[in-house]
DNA sequence: CTGAAAGCGCTTACAG
DNA sequence: CTGAAAGCGCTTACAG
């Protein structure tokens, strides 16, 4: 392995000034950074990260913890975190935590090692090393921390959203708006916050329209295609079958609308459906998914400059940024 | 920031006894790694990682680079890797290239710069730090190397693929025995390797078989959605419609059949179907997709041991390794 | 079992 | 503009 300390010899110059040809070139004699240039080809030297960023006492990384990396919301919220990190010059760890507490500790613990500056969590759970100092009653968390696409009260930390609420109330109101009245909801698991927030949307949408609300209506999944199906299964089997489906995800909405499907029953003729998240294949499915748009790559954005903010202790305007939804309309919505 | 030196003074021993509680505790007397315990305790000490990857010289990190986070196949594999990662006690970072060559080898150099110990390649581009070795004659990769689902000629590294030229060849036998007669294709770009694969599949399918040929009948995307659903607008006003379809991506194929119904055809009665991949909502599509199943999970953790057998200088028993595919049956293919 | 000391490969005030 | 030297926070032979 060569060292700077070669390169040194090599071009006869100290080792101070092999580190200076690197990173301010224009303050070393046009000479002798040649003389540096060319011993750093011929020996073909990179030089050790690890080195300077003890010395430096930063390495631009940052770890991105998401509970399932596979899940296309958070995979392209990923996508466009790690695309503006890279512009921003910084690294991205990736960690799973798979629902699991220790996973998201053993993560989290990273930038207490110094593997990583700053934590963006994407996801519901909290972090230990967070809720301990929650806790102790201070509001300020131990480590650079972002939080994207989920809010937790009393934490003082950036955090970049959608208003839930206000969006499952749009998808609900288009839906009366559309001639429902028996209107059912597949929800995501029941303690989980954006749950709460949707479904406290879905109710407000209803009580508005004077609707009638039962709650066999009011089914759950953990957000997954087939748990979107097994949840659809359910509501066809409820007292009453429902003419409009609001499902907290669009892969449920997939997984419901197959359902819908086996039964023989037609979408939306029979049942409409509105999706969230705006994936990829909805406008692909059959029939084409009405849903609401997160936007993505916003989020990712948002959350990676914040990021970028913290670790340089600049000021953030705005600690919890609201991203503007939308309802995006196809056909299974389409009155009938 | 507290350091080994504060632990080592509180509790009144050296910084070397301190490090042996950490990394060999049964190497300190009882007494004394409690004392230390303790003070590691009360100061809330997290040792830096970075100063013990210099001195190691390891900083067990592997980086992977797909073309795009988002796209299910990569995201799928890049799981699948970060959990045997987790188990084996590695980090991962993660790269995006886009498809483009400078984000390729910005990336790449991470572990020529010791930012990671080896890197794990998905898709079809290879690091110029790669190809430069290639040009001067040599097979041996400058960095620790591992290929995943693709493979390249004349390199000398580990690789774990699937026989994509037998599996292109079963998935064609499949549409024949269905009896179909007319079988088109949607590759992917023409100058990737995995359609050279799968082509060469199709075709001697079709060979075997004595059915027609017809150049209009192979068309190409580039794996999305969208491009399948315009490929297969081209091939429903090919001069000879197929009555069956083969699909190098079950991306694509959702956009093909969407394009089938916005046509007003039915499949799998005008147009049998068949996919490649094996993706999550394959079977939630309308029909349920048939497709080559890739064992993603497989892939992934195969192509992360290998990655541990390089690091820790382990022989590998196959550097190339081939898994296997298979076909699972579903209506998009059913028997009129 | 323990500690003093060298050293991992850099960066950067400091003096010249 | 340049170099000698200190030091980032650890680990680990070595001697005791």
């Amino acid at each position: 392995m060569v060292t700077i300390r070669d390169i040194a010899k090599r071009a006869g110059v100290s080792v101070a000034t092999v580190s200076r040809t690197l990173r301010e070139p224009e303050a070393v004699r046009p000479l002798r950074r040649e003389r540096v240039q060319q011993a750093i080809e011929e020996m073909n030297y990179a030089p050790d990260a690890i080195a300077r960023q003890l010395r430096r006492r930063s390495n631009e990384t940052i770890i991105v913890i998401v509970p399932e990396i596979a899940n296309p919301f958070f995979s392209g919220i990923l996508q466009s975190i790690e695309n503006v990190a890279h512009d921003l010059g910084y690294r991205v760890l990736i960690g799973e935590t798979q629902g699991k507490q220790e996973r998201l500790d053993y993560y989290a613990d990273m930038v207490q090692t110094r593997v990583a500056d700053g934590l963006i969590l994407l996801g519901s759970l909290l972090p230990r090393i967070v809720t301990d100092v929650l806790k102790a009653g201070r509001t300020e968390p131990p480590i650079p921390l972002v939080l994207a696409c989920e809010r937790f009260d009393g934490l003082d930390c950036p955090n970049v959203v959608i208003d839930n609420v206000a969006a499952a109330t749009l998808a609900v109101e288009h839906l009366i708006e559309s001639g429902r009245k028996r209107i059912a909801t597949i929800m995501g698991p029941p303690e989980n916050p954006l749950t709460v927030d949707r479904l406290q949307g879905y109710r407000a949408a209803l009580a508005a329209a004077g609707l009638e609300t039962r709650e066999d209506w009011v089914v759950h999944g953990d957000f997954s295609i087939e748990s979107g199906h097994a949840a659809m299964l359910r509501l066809l089997e409820a007292g009453q079958m429902p003419d409009g489906v609001f499902c907290a995800g669009d892969e449920m909405a997939i997984g419901a609308m197959h359902a819908i499907r086996e039964a023989g029953l037609v979408i939306p003729r029979a049942i409409a459906m509105v999706g969230f998240d705006d994936l990829r294949f909805g406008s692909f499915a059959a029939p084409p998914l009405t849903t609401i748009r997160q936007p993505t790559d916003e989020l990712g954005e948002c959350a990676m400059r914040m990021m970028d903010a913290v670790l340089h202790k600049r000021p953030i305007d705005q600690l919890k940024q609201i991203l503007p939804h939308s309802l995006i309309l196809r056909e299974s919505t389409a009155r009938m």
